[in-house]
DNA sequence: CGGCGTAGTTAACGCTGTTAGCTTAACGCC
DNA sequence: GGCGTTAAGCTAACAGCGTTAACTACGCCG
């Protein structure tokens, strides 16, 4: 016995050049442009050689994601560090680089967070350690630092990544200029200033405030 | 001469056949589990007939999306209808269709706003008139009476359809429960009670409030 | 050298959207 | 009634997809 070993090095350089070229045509024609083939075109092998790599198509794409998430968690990480924790900049920054990754790698972003799939299984490990838990972190030292309402970092953190997540996923599947046709004041377009444009109403809340110690000085009015 | 005429009457019968199996099937198995030959099993007739009455798969697709904002459209009209316009009950409640409405119907919301697609000029005609005019009018009447921030209607509707849609997008995506791992307090894992969670966040700001009245009578405390 | 396991190949299956070409049926007119 | 015209359907086919089965070339070890 003792057939040929195994080559485990060059096993991961092809599958890293597999992985490579699968993140390629995704970030260029998305979801639709990915096929077996056309990666293995890419990598100069047939596609049923990729199988021996990956189980299917499904897990060279769970991959990519992982991947995807990976690096996206980096660029949220970079986005926060130059500012000071417990700021509530920190946490707008997390955010405005949420949106600015989703502009950037729209590609990316669309496998992400795609609501197609039946499974959200696969997403499950890696946006919690990359980003939720940066975000959850920034939220929990702002809270504590009395700059944020007193409630469960949990909860306000994903409050916050609700709205991120809102603005971005609606202008990716609508155009939200086509929202305020026949006004007469128009909307932002661009994701990243609509989403500073919330900014005020997610400081101040969307209802008008009733102070109390101006609330029992005179009758509720603004 | 004079040949055969067409007849409008059973034409836009087999039409209305055709998109309901495609309804069906799509609210069933998901925009993979669609088929032209299946919708066409189904009404009875061979795949290539379809093209007969929709330019292609995406026409037909397009023809059910329609169909299903104006359904979405009535949904929301109706959960707003009981509560007197210009109160922030009406907004809330608009909100809570939505969360409602994609979890009941969660086949369509997939395809209503996914992110694949790259054209979303698709959806650009019906969820305006259908959904968002409604927001924004209940929106613009809560201002008006003084209960909702003085700040552009539209502005505001979108914030809210962001809120929603962030909520639901991201349950549909990733695992909220998951999100909160390890940690002590739990959070609701169900869209619709997250989305409730959220109304004081929503109404009161994320930021510690600092009234002007108490602000200058002793430091910033909470 | 002989055997064995690795890593790759080609051929094929069943599925997809879509097109081309053919057939059937209904209608009005002579 | 027969005929031309046309709507509406059909089958066959093409190219592409994910995936499996069967087969081949290569390198190691005894």
């Amino acid at each position: 016995m003792s057939p040929r070993q195994p080559d485990p090095d060059r096993a991961l350089e092809v599958e890293r050049q597999i992985v490579e070229a699968a993140r390629d045509i995704l970030a260029e024609g998305g979801m639709g442009g990915l096929s077996m083939r056309l990666v293995a075109d890419r990598v100069g092998l047939s596609a049923t050689a990729l199988y021996n790599y990956f189980e299917n198509k499904d897990g060279l794409v769970r991959r990519v994601i992982e991947d995807a998430f990976r690096q996206f968690g980096g660029y949220l990480a970079d986005a926060a560090a130059p500012h000071p924790r417990g700021s509530l900049d920190r946490v707008q920054a997390l955010g405005e680089a949420y949106i600015r990754f989703a502009t950037e790698y729209t590609a990316y972003f669309r496998v992400l967070f795609s609501i197609q799939q039946d499974d959200p299984r696969t997403l499950e490990d890696i946006p919690d350690e990359g980003g939720f838990g940066l975000l959850q972190e920034a939220v929990g030292d702002a809270i504590a630092a009395g700059k944020m309402q007193p409630v469960d970092p949990g909860l306000m953190a994903l409050y916050c990544w609700c709205v991120a997540h809102g603005v971005m996923t609606i202008a990716l599947a609508c155009r939200i200029d086509h929202c305020a046709e026949g006004r007469e004041t128009t909307l932002p377009t661009d994701p990243l200033e609509l989403f500073r444009a919330f900014r005020p109403l997610m400081r101040d809340g969307i209802a008008v405030p009733v102070p109390i110690a101006v609330a029992d000085r005179e009758g509720v009015e603004v």
